[in-house]
DNA sequence: GTATATTAC
DNA sequence: TCCTAGTAATATACC
């Protein structure tokens, strides 16, 4: 049996807090049921009770476009979706990587046929638009049922498209099971301490205002510091700050951090702007809008994962982005230090796999002095750094491994000697020479740049370890510059994605079993590299072990995985 | 909506 | 000499 469930909100797109106003159903092609749910709670339960059994259905596969939104929104209503999913979003996004995956635009490419847009029901977005629960049923029936007939006709093809292209192994073992981990993921959410951030947060305020004054003295005018245009003005017309200013694409002065950072010891303005930059920065994205996105219902913050946006195959996360919480200064660990267990019996465990993209060049090129490097356990950076300057590891400067770090990200990217000479302030050719002496050193590993570059010349495509595609539509350009991104592209695509790849396995492994194990462990976070669980502090010691086996034989290379663990009393101490 | 800047991996 | 390191999300200014 096939069951689509499709799903109406009426207070915005939050699964956590919409109410359902109806459902629609497809089993076949070009027919489609549509059942209403009341307002009123007890007939809306007597109604979800009668679909019940048919989502929770183990046998059953349920399609839809979408559908951690459905199942979270099910979720909140008392249904605990079961069985195989088929996403036509997702299986679009494996097909076409790059592109959008709307179903209206689908429906279009894919099946030629123009849907009645949401708009003619609800009206165009705006305070004026109406809220679907104000709709007659006997209109949103009509809008519905298309909404769930296409969604069936698109799967039909979708799955047709996902066999000849070799990626429905991809779609069935990863991508699908994915789903669901990540519903649960986004229904647990993270705990966060309100009241490590108000403190914080007067102390932002207070520390901004001075500096912003100390800056108007200065500049011997006020203006608005928050204004790159006015504040380029400032620096580089009336204070005259730099020589030669670097500007924009648009003829602007750019006063990026990295511009302004080579200008420290020219004027004290800079430290002050870069001070009010930095806190304004942690302010307004961290300390002022994380709490505003505690769910009142649970108290803890619920981000959504999103599946079919990097090009690459990693996720991405959104309201809040909880993948790019600083770590690297004093001031933003403080934001870390926020997120903390569930209560007193938890505590937060951190796995991370360690320099993972490099392990995977090490592979796939297999180059011998670097696989060699990782199997004796070596600091990758430091036994690059030796053998390119070709001393032993022990007479390692702090800038010689720092220049062989930068080399070893950089090849990740796709190098360039322009690149790395702006990431480590040196000129190109001393750049230049780095890169020369970095593939002397790791010769596969530049043979293997090549041989990408060269599939995705004759293929205009890359792919990951396990199949995932890239396509590359600009490999062939005429346009130097808009080629040579496409060679980057080839060359990082593949790692990135591999990585990605090996984390969404492992993610599923640790899903399944935490729960064989009858485990209370949660799985909160996802950042690339990294998840974070929620572990009742007596499960500690098992789920410490089964989390980094299943990490480490996620995958099997000719390189180990290493996974490296910590716990703490909140995110910053568990890593 | 686009541009600029900053945060993460 | 031009111009370029990979992937994202969010906030603010400015049109």
């Amino acid at each position: 049996m096939r069951t689509i469930l499709f799903r109406y909100q009426t207070t915005g797109l939050n699964p956590h807090e919409v109410a359902l106003v109806g459902i629609a159903f497809s089993y076949k092609k070009h027919e489609a049921y549509y059942v209403p749910i009341p307002e009123n709670k007890a007939g809306a339960a007597l109604i979800i009770n009668d679909l019940k059994p048919a989502l929770e259905n183990p046998k059953s596969i349920k399609i839809g476009q979408n559908i951690k939104y459905d199942i979270l929104v099910m979720q909140n209503h008392g249904v605990k979706v079961q069985g195989q999913l088929f996403d036509t979003m997702i299986a679009h996004y494996l097909l076409h990587p790059s592109k959008k995956h709307k179903m209206d635009t689908m429906a279009e490419t894919e099946l030629n046929y123009s849907p009645v847009a949401i708009e003619t029901l609800i009206g165009k977005k705006g305070k004026k638009q109406r809220s679907m629960k104000d709709i007659a049923p006997e209109k949103v029936k009509e809008y519905a049922g298309e909404d769930a007939d296409i969604t069936m006709q698109l799967k039909h093809t979708l799955y047709k498209q996902l066999k000849n292209e070799d990626l429905l192994k991809l779609a069935e073992e990863i991508e699908f099971p994915l789903i669901q981990v990540l519903a649960d993921m986004e229904a647990a959410g993270i705990y966060m301490n309100p009241s490590t951030l108000s403190s914080f947060e007067k102390e932002l305020e207070a520390n901004i205002e001075k500096t912003v004054s100390k800056i108007y003295d200065i500049a011997g005018e006020t203006f608005n510091i928050a204004s790159p245009k006015q504040l380029g003005i400032i620096l580089f017309e009336k204070l005259k700050v730099s020589d030669k200013p670097k500007l924009t694409k648009t003829k602007q002065y750019s006063t990026s951090e990295q511009e302004l950072s080579k200008l420290k010891g020219k004027h004290e303005i800079i430290n002050l702007i870069l001070s009010f930059r930095s806190n304004s920065k942690l302010l307004s994205t961290y300390v002022k809008a994380l709490p505003l996105l505690i769910s009142k219902k649970t108290g803890r913050i619920h981000t959504s994962y999103n599946q079919a946006v990097a090009s690459t195959g990693r996720l991405s996360s959104t309201n809040p982005n909880l993948q790019n919480i600083p770590i690297r200064t004093a001031e933003g660990k403080r934001i870390r230090k926020a997120f903390e267990p569930a209560d007193q019996n938890h505590i937060l465990l951190a796995a991370d796999y360690s320099q993972i993209e490099l392990r995977l060049i090490a592979h796939l090129s297999k180059d011998q002095a670097m696989l060699a490097a990782f199997n004796n356990n070596e600091d990758i950076h430091t036994a690059t750094a030796a053998k390119i300057y070709e001393i032993p590891e022990k007479e390692v400067s702090r800038e010689m491994r720092s220049n062989a770090k930068s080399a070893n990200f950089g090849i990740i990217y796709g190098i360039s000697a322009f690149g790395l000479s702006e990431n480590l302030g040196i000129s190109r050719s001393e750049a230049k020479q780095l890169i020369d002496g970095y593939f002397k050193t790791y010769p596969a590993v530049k043979d293997y740049m090549k041989a990408n570059v060269d599939f995705a010349r004759k293929h205009t495509y890359v792919e990951t370890i396990f199949g995932r595609k890239r396509y590359l539509k600009d490999i062939n350009s005429a346009n130097s510059m808009v080629r040579s991104a496409a060679e980057r592209n080839a060359i990082n695509a593949p790692v990135q994605g591999t990585a990605a790849d090996i984390i969404k396995i492992a993610m599923i492994k640790c899903a399944i079993l935490l729960k064989e194990n009858n485990l209370k462990t949660k799985m909160l976070l996802q950042v690339h590299d990294e998840l974070v669980f929620d572990v009742p502090k007596e499960e500690l010691k098992k789920v410490k072990i089964l989390i980094s086996e299943a990490m480490e034989h996620s995958a099997q290379l000719s390189v180990k995985l290493i996974v490296e663990t910590g716990t703490g009393q909140n995110w910053l101490d568990a890593h």
